[in-house]
DNA sequence: CCCGACTCTAAGGCCGCTCACAGCAATCTC
DNA sequence: GAGATTGCTGTGAGCGGCCTTAGAGTCGGG
């Protein structure tokens, strides 16, 4: 697949944060690096020539935008996702979303976090075709429209149930825990039941079967839920 | 698509103007290089040869159009698209637009930016055919007479509805969030709310949808919104 | 100097979304 | 087969995103 793993530091005072966009994205098969302060990143920038960076805007010694403008002054004029607290008015974003540039409030969700780094990978071109449609079985979700496509016929999904009918099928045929749904589908600090993940699998469920020659979602009684295609495994 | 990229000059002395054009250019697919006075732009000019230059008018060493009459009598006559701010008079600007030249007011929105360099590059036949006529669906828009017609007929908008029209435009069928939105069409400097753009969705719709057979301005609740073409996917 | 066009704000109201809960269904255990 | 466990789904409350509209403020033209 990808002969050269693609490199993503992240910039974050807390250890938490990011340990877990650590973990996570090792895990999706990136080339990680984290610092904790804005002179280390742009040191560890400038190295470690990454294809991608998260970046807090607070920062203990400097703003996240600093760091993008000292950055871009040295002619290193890699994408940058941003990260703001949802209570920093939302004003202060303006201007962030000008280039290959995004940004998302914490808490976030680490599923939609995926999205939006590929999102950008892939509009950069950074990353060779990829494109924009997932497709599996009978189902096609196209991630720039927000659309999804149930044998051609376009259904409705909430914001919640589009995330997690994705994770499902980019997990396709691969049984996932409620546990690992909450952790990837909902907020990072969601205090809720695991209760939730059975509504909204039955919110989708209800919608999608109808038009599907077999149900798509089954349960694994005791385990967890997976998203079936029919496509033949190796 | 360009097989030869498109080469830009930018000259301003305000660092965030020249690495909002800067980010934003290179975005949008052109060869940026940017300086931050006359004298280096002059000889970047000569060097570099751009297909179009943005200049600042007022620059610490000598005045944009003093570098524009040095760059025409060494017979470089690039066009030029040039920068003031909305308090110097207006009547300076006035005799500049008569060649391939133009010029904006700041603070200036970036789709109206790069409307306004393709079409110098398209009157200076730059580039080769791209229409000045935007047509998705039922709606057509076009760019120089500044006239949209929704299943041939003429349809009035006053100046920011035009632009948000044209910004929906020519992103169909992708989901735009109201901070791209607003990063986009309104000027660089707005302070506001997002539920600016919400009001003038509203406008627009009230003026687009009693004339198109369905509504072309979706909501797509929680993410944005998005100008939908019928036009046939894949 | 008044009028109209335009931009932007703010407020009211609607309604979809999220989530908890509770009762029912399916499945497992013994 | 009975009880226990796990999963399914309808109901409804609360919230917050979104839409619309009225109105203040500004600008330019007649």
């Amino acid at each position: 697949m990808a002969n050269e793993p693609i490199k993503v530091l992240v910039v974050d005072d807390e250890p938490n944060i990011r340990d877990l966009l650590t973990t996570s994205l090792r895990f999706n098969g990136y080339s990680v690096y984290a610092v904790g302060n804005g002179n280390d990143a742009v040191v560890a920038a400038e190295k470690g020539k990454p294809d991608i960076i998260l970046l807090d805007v607070m920062l203990p010694d400097q703003s996240g935008f600093a760091v993008t403008k000292k950055l871009r002054s040295m002619g290193i004029d890699v994408p940058v996702l941003f990260l703001t607290a949802r209570d920093e008015t939302e004003d202060k974003v303006t201007g962030l979303t000008v280039g290959g540039d995004d940004y998302m409030t914490k808490p976030f969700s680490l599923d939609e976090i995926m999205a939006r780094i590929s999102a950008i990978l892939r509009r950069t071109q950074k990353v060779e075709t990829s494109d924009s449609v997932i497709e599996v079985g009978e189902i096609s979700m196209n991630e720039d429209a927000h659309e999804v496509f149930v044998k051609g016929e376009l259904v409705e999904f909430s914001p919640t149930e589009y995330k997690l009918l994705r994770f499902l099928m980019s997990n396709a045929n691969r049984v996932l825990t409620k546990s690992q749904i909450l952790d990837h589908v909902w907020e990072y600090d969601f205090g809720g039941e695991m209760g939730i993940v059975e509504s909204y699998v039955s919110y989708l469920r209800k919608k999608l079967d109808p038009l599907t020659s077999e149900p798509v979602i089954v349960t694994k009684r005791g385990v967890g839920y997976m998203y079936k295609s029919p496509k033949k495994d190796k």
